[in-house]
RNA sequence: GGAGGGGUACCGUAAUCGGCAACGGAACGGUCUUGAAAACCGUCGCCCGCAAGGGCUUGCGGGUUCGAGUCCCGCCCCCUCCGCCA
């Protein structure tokens, strides 16, 4: 949720940034006429409750002298009535605003690249080199279910399209990734969190994810909860209502949950494999930092997720997203890109942003730069550690051989029981 | 799911018959002090306003009333017990 102060005093930089981003600027235009209108009702709401509260002490006092009150209860009642009628006023104007500000995306960083979509977005760098085959490399919805590691005709009755089956050693080995990628994070300062993956309605807003686009995400019938569609919103919402001290940031928080969007597969896109998927797992990285260290933390939180992705050896890129493909609630967002030889080309495999304090005012996050000091919101960022089913694919494509066989590096051996060769049945 | 008890500011606790949300502690600022402690004063949730000042805030949302922490209705969460359950 963008700052309504920052509305009023700097609506040239607002109207700008939501520009950039092909975010209308009508919603602006409404939110400041109801604001002025909404400041002037409360002036003469306040004067109102004032002189209310004057009178009533006063009735009081009168009665307890066993006075006689009833010119002033007779002029409070019209008071009290007019009261009541701008008090509903109020309530209107503010939840009308209210619902204008959380449908409003958040401000790019300068240095985002402006463009349209994904098309505009820019490669920052690259690590490790694409394997070239001596033959046809084979895609991992072919490798897997040969190699009796994955299931999707069963997913298919059993649930429905866009579901996976993992078998025997394919559920080993999602086990060991989701294993890994935990010790790996928790070796480097981030805490492990096991969240609950149903989350209310006042959690989905805090990060997000309502009111704009409660159609992405599953709703349990008959009660106010949605499966979580990333850890993201627990994780960040379990600070939401709180007040942190300073020396409690930055906290770095790593989860594994399975996520579960309905929107995956609407588009009709990568209706093969894992790539996309109603259910899928990841290991999420969550921070809460101070505003002046958010810009450098999203550079450490990229670096970090990348650093799963050289420790397994496969070859990736990094790309800046521009303001037409940013998330709704990011300010900067950095794309890990892992190379998919089946696509041919590189395929992201986490997502890096730095909301600013976006959500921590949507959620109500704050902290006490020092001691006695005035509560102010944090930073909060969070990036994939990784997509656990993409990470998975990438393996099994990125190390195949000829005859179908597969060998994963020996960083996963301590979690396959040293058991790295994965041979096609027969 | 049922019965009972609770939810008040950073923490702990009051508030009679409906009448300015009191007190203690922590933290922070100040006075005092060589320094510190103690003591004393102030601050310590949010909003409007240039300011003076005013308003809101007792888990959430409604209602009654001139006036609600207090009375009424609905909901959420916590504790105890019972039931059910992996």
């Amino acid at each position: 949720m963008l700052d309504l102060k920052l509305i009023r005093q700097d609506e040239a930089r607002v109207r700008r940034g939501l520009e950039r981003r092909g975010a209308g600027a009508a919603e602006l235009d409404r939110i400041l006429a109801l604001d002025a209108e909404w400041r002037a009702l409360v002036a003469e709401l306040d004067a109102l409750r004032a002189e209310r509260n004057r009178v009533s002490q006063e009735i009081g006092r009168i009665k307890r002298e066993g006075g006689d009150a009833s010119a002033q209860l007779a002029a409070m009642s019209d008071v009290a009535e007019r009261i009541r009628s701008l008090e509903a006023r109020e309530k209107e104007l503010q939840d009308e605003i209210e619902a204008l500000l959380l449908r409003l995306p958040n401000l790019p960083d300068d240095d985002v690249p402006d463009g349209p979509d994904d098309s505009a977005n820019v490669e920052v760098r690259r690590w490790g080199e694409p394997a070239r085959f001596p033959f046809q490399p084979k895609a991992h919805w072919d490798l897997g279910p040969a190699l009796g590691l994955l299931d999707f005709e069963r997913a298919g009755k059993i649930t429905g399209s866009r579901f996976t089956v993992f078998f025997d050693r394919g559920a080993r080995l999602l086990r060991a990734l989701v294993a890994f990628m935990l010790d790996y994070h928790t070796a480097r300062g981030f805490t492990e969190v096991l969240p609950p993956f149903l989350v209310n309605s006042a959690s989905m807003t805090g990060t997000g994810q309502l009111p704009k686009f409660g159609g992405d995400a599953f709703r349990v019938d008959g009660h106010d909860l949605w499966l979580v569609p990333t850890a993201e919103v627990p994780v960040t919402n379990l600070h939401r209502d709180e007040i942190l001290a300073a020396d409690e940031l930055p906290i770095y928080y790593c989860a594994y949950t399975p996520c579960f969007r309905s929107e995956a597969g609407a588009a009709g896109r990568d209706t093969r494999g894992l790539i996309r998927q109603h259910q899928f797992d990841k290991v999420e990285l969550v921070k809460f930092v101070r505003p002046e260290d958010s810009a450098r933390e999203l550079e450490t939180l990229t670096a970090h997720a990348a650093g799963v992705l050289e420790a397994l050896g496969l070859p990736y890129r990094v790309v800046a997203l521009s303001t037409g493909d940013l998330g709704f609630a990011s300010a900067h967002t950095y794309d890990l890109e892992v190379w998919m030889p089946s696509y041919g080309r590189y395929v992201e495999i986490s997502s890096c942003s730095n909301f600013r304090d976006f959500q921590a005012r949507r959620a109500n996050i704050r902290y006490r730069p020092e001691p006695g000091a005035k509560p102010q919101y944090v930073h909060t960022l969070n990036g994939s550690g990784l997509a656990v089913g993409r990470t998975f694919a990438a393996l099994l494509e990125n190390y195949q051989r000829e005859d179908g066989s597969v060998r994963l590096p020996e960083v996963l051996a301590p979690y396959l029981g040293g058991q790295l060769e994965f041979a096609p049945r027969t």
